[in-house]
DNA sequence: CGGTATCAAGATACCGATAACATTTTGTTG
DNA sequence: CAACAAAATGTTATCGGTATCTTGATACCG
């Protein structure tokens, strides 16, 4: 930048000031700088600007990857999550630190400016631990009396009660549930469900099951039948989850849908093209994160920013 | 850290050299130093340091991520990549800069000290514009001997030629390639198809498809049947293709594997809960980010570092 | 024409760490 | 015990920007 100063025959800070568009500078001067930078291929020094400014333009984005074949690291999901996150930090001059959780002790983190937690794990250990930072913090996942900071989310609740109006309509008294409730976000999906499901005075049957995998679902469906448990309606926690349901379904010589109707979650795009097309319920993850990106954005501007629920819709096709 | 050492009773230096675990101080003096920043919570200003040693201990991760429904966003892939980048890089003391393409002007990427590409884009004219940066850069994909640069991608070449074995020794003499040879890595594929085959004088049949989807694969077997084309084999460059080819196949009455075998690519975890289980080629993607980590770190310390295939392996299943 | 408001630019002092060199302390040896 | 080597610590300068305070020039006013 000294350099730069001496050929515009200015002072560093006056160069600095061109630079940033500081109105404290002729708008002659400016130009003229600034072209001069352009032609030299100038390239300001982040370092020594966030060690003067104090501030990093960086948010740590924190992403749940255990080891390898966890259900995260296999859904696409949290990659749109992050194109999100990315589009609207970047559009405000911020970048994305990214991070798994057991590096993220690593010391960049507490260089950021922000905080976005991802994956499952959060609600538990995890958001204390970065909790100690004292950095702005936005959390992605089902909301949570217990803990005071900002979730994002889509509505689980809603989605639940979505799937539960469906059955309804279709005249549907004896559901299953699918999933596993250990998951807040699984968990608000079910509450959604039976809460909506009481009003008709209907109680549905959980079929707990840990892995979101379609031999998962398969398997919940066969020892319904080998309990001889009847049913009509199958909501899945998830897409993989309800093709094994479906399929499963078939094998047992029911017609999906007129004995059962079946419903996922997540609209994979593979479902559309499922045989018979998946019903499922969609949220909108692009839209989550930028939505993770403005909060965090928000807090560090010291700007007021609250928990918040992205709707979800149900995608009826043929199951 | 003056604090810190005044705490200490000794000066910044001390401090900023027990906290570096160097040996130029004396281990008792670096321990109580030590337990000292710990009790009171001391942190390490990055930015500083980053400014004193022009370094920014960054790599600036470069993903291709177009608008929403693109291929990239959706496959579970660059995420497995990320996780083995992201852990590799973190082992080794530096942080992952994720960046979109179009968001990459950002001015962060330039304070990186290396870079890594993403994405199918990468080999055309993204490659050049990072190099212009003159930062350490590897990227992910296709070898190709025009540039210069270090590529690590899976043996796509060897894939096909695996493929194309399988075939011969089930004594296959018609084989289709459904796919997008205008992506490097799939040309690459095909090519390793066709001159294995060639071994035996055999010619397969190119079905273009740009798509990487069921349905399109659908769509290419129907076609090749209005079109009256035989074929006993198919070599899918995509799972999802290959799911859609298989189903257009037996929905045309002909049984897979018995009269037709089928082969996928990328081993999706669905994959082996198709019905039939799908056949397909594996790739390591966690192996492959931290490979991609590893090269970058070693131009970064100016070591030498050169472009290299990771193998593939073919699942055999039933089809 | 003196006095003040306005604009443009400069001088200086940091931000918080570390490298290089300088200095002091301690240990070793004939 | 002098003399020197090795170990431990300190001093100073610097990385490359920007905030704050000043200064100088010009414009404007009654």
């Amino acid at each position: 930048m000294a350099d730069l100063a001496q050929l515009a025959g200015v002072s560093k800070i006056t160069v600095s000031r061109a630079l940033g568009d500081s109105p404290l500078v002729n708008p002659e001067t400016r130009e003229r700088i600034q072209a001069l930078a352009l032609e030299r291929g100038y390239k300001l020094n982040i370092s020594a600007r966030n060690l003067r400014l104090r501030r990093s333009h960086t948010v740590a984005v924190i992403v749940e990857m255990k080891p390898s074949t966890d259900r995260t690291m296999f859904d696409p999901y949290p990659l749109v999550l992050l194109g999100g996150i990315s589009q609207e930090l970047t559009a405000a001059g911020y970048s994305v630190l990214l991070t798994t959780r057991h590096g993220a002790s690593a010391a960049a983190v507490q260089a950021a400016d922000g905080l976005i937690l991802l994956g499952q794990g959060a609600h538990q250990d995890a958001v204390r631990r970065f909790d100690k930072l004292c950095l702005p913090m936005v959390v992605w996942g089902a909301q949570s009396a217990s803990d005071a900071h900002v979730v994002v989310g889509s509505d689980n609740r809603l989605g639940g009660a979505v799937v539960a109006r469906h059955f309804i309509a279709l005249g549907r008294r004896r559901p299953v549930f699918i999933g596993n409730p250990s998951h807040p976000e699984i968990f608000e999906r079910l509450n959604g469900f039976i809460a909506a499901l009481a009003v008709r005075g209907i109680k549905p049957l959980l079929m707990r099951r840990d892995e979101f995998t379609v031999d998962s679902g398969m398997d919940a469906v066969r020892s319904l039948h080998e309990r001889k448990v009847g049913f009509d309606a199958i909501f899945a926690c998830n897409d993989l989850l309800a093709m094994g349901a479906i399929r499963a379904t078939l094998d047992l010589g029911r017609s999906v849908p007129a004995d059962v109707t079946v419903v996922g979650y997540d609209d994979m795009p593979l479902g559309a093209s499922f045989l018979p097309p998946l019903s499922s319920v969609r949220q909108d993850w692009q839209e989550g994160g930028i939505l993770l990106a403005r909060k965090v954005l928000a807090l560090i501007e010291s700007e007021p920013a609250s928990s918040e629920s992205l709707p979800v819709s149900l995608i009826v096709r043929s199951t």
